[in-house]
DNA sequence: ATCTTCATTTTGATTAATCAAAATTGATCC
DNA sequence: GGATCAATTTTGATTAATCAAAATGAAGAT
């Protein structure tokens, strides 16, 4: 039996291992991301390390297993199908939808999961453009731009936003820069922390660096 | 915060009262209901009784208070939307979803709830012929009949079925008498433990008492 | 009035998850 | 080579839920 709580801190380190790939998670970082003390992050590591599920060095960091990525994997596969099927067939706001997944996720059994898969049509993003990892533990995560960084004058297409924070997600549909838009860096200022984006030839907006890192865009087909 | 474990007491509380209308409920009879040692329940009774959910007399039993029926109703509410939800929208058998709403009740919330209401336009009963508690916690649960005790040759519709046991579930989906069906009582042998039901001028099946006992039904109009 | 019995309650442990605060350690800086 | 600091680990408690086994009590039986 692996309980919710193990679930959270094996997701949690496969989110802190993708954003630092390579590198062991420290258990300050864990403890931060988990919202727990200290000792607690430590205690819980040796819980996993002690189930197979991560490899943990005093003092030098934890990384997941084979076995913890997997079970990582199998836990964000199930947030994310969730996510999109709240919004998708409940019709809730993708601004909602991940702190009603996050309990969810530990919940719907294999047997829901893979006819919300199915009723969705196998899809292979969820509302904010996370990608879905099939039930066999495989990703496709392609590199990616975001409107800090990307060309400026070439049209792009927005493909994921990385922030689930609500009033963030409320903020950035608001502007209309939900994934599946297409928008062109107009100009940068750094200076003046802005990024000016168009939208249509008659509608532009301006982001701050920081929204603008999270971000991420695809080149789209030079028409 | 209550918990999925308090949820779980309260709501049993109240099935073992509608079974025995004006009793308190004993150690005994709960404990075994909730698979427990009878000490366990003593001491989650305690708890409720601290929470103000139930009265508790010690060696006298228990009983829900209001605000404890309240509650039970709401997650009897939230286990029977999501067991139609199940069946009419994700399409499982009806003989699953029971165990599967046993923990998904406790964790959807209340704007998903009233989502799933709308979705299945507002539904009264499950698919066990369950009645589903209104979001402000009142039943409409009559008095009926049932194949063991109705009256013989008068046609009948199948409303609801007293037993969540998925064998027993898929036993009586493949004699043809879910909730709905049509069927007269040809006749009763109280000694050989068998009822004769005719469900068309050419269809016929027999059941035992104890499974006649737990199919309710409803007189059709006399057409 | 006492005995017997069985349901119930109490007691003492255990497991998972957590915290606060104390102890430890590794590294950096004189 | 020490002193100092910050991160980490340890320790000791706490809460929820559970069990096994011992203690208690209420009823009926003699
Ligand atoms: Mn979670
Ligand atoms: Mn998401
Ligand atoms: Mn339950
Ligand atoms: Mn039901």
């Amino acid at each position: 039996m692996t309980t919710s709580t193990v679930e959270n801190y094996v997701k949690q380190l496969y989110v802190e291992q993708e954003a630092n790939p390579g590198e062991m998670v420290l258990m300050g970082r864990l403890a931060a991301a988990m919202e727990v003390a200290p000792g607690t992050a430590t205690s819980m590591v040796k819980t996993l390390a002690d189930a197979g599920l991560a490899d943990y060095q005093p003092r030098g960091g934890v990384r997941l297993t084979s076995r913890g990525q997997q079970l990582a994997l199998h836990v964000l596969r199930r947030h994310r199908l969730v996510e999109l099927f709240l919004v998708k067939i409940l019709g809730l706001d993708w601004s909602q939808v991940h702190d009603e997944a996050e309990a969810l996720e530990h919940v719907v059994s294999d047997i829901v999961l893979d006819r919300i898969d199915e009723l969705l049509g196998y899809p292979t993003v969820d509302p904010h453009g996370d990608p879905i990892p099939t039930s066999s533990g495989r990703v496709h995560d392609p590199k990616r731009m975001n409107l800090a960084s990307c060309p400026i004058g070439r049209p792009q297409r927005i493909v994921r936003v990385l922030d689930q924070n609500p009033a963030f997600l409320q903020f950035i549909e608001r502007q209309g820069l939900m994934p599946g838009t297409k928008v062109t860096v107009a100009d940068r200022e750094p200076a003046a922390d802005a990024v000016r984006l168009r939208l249509s030839p008659k509608r532009e907006t301006t982001l701050g660096l920081a929204a603008a890192n999270k971000i991420l865009v695809e080149a789209t087909a030079t028409a």
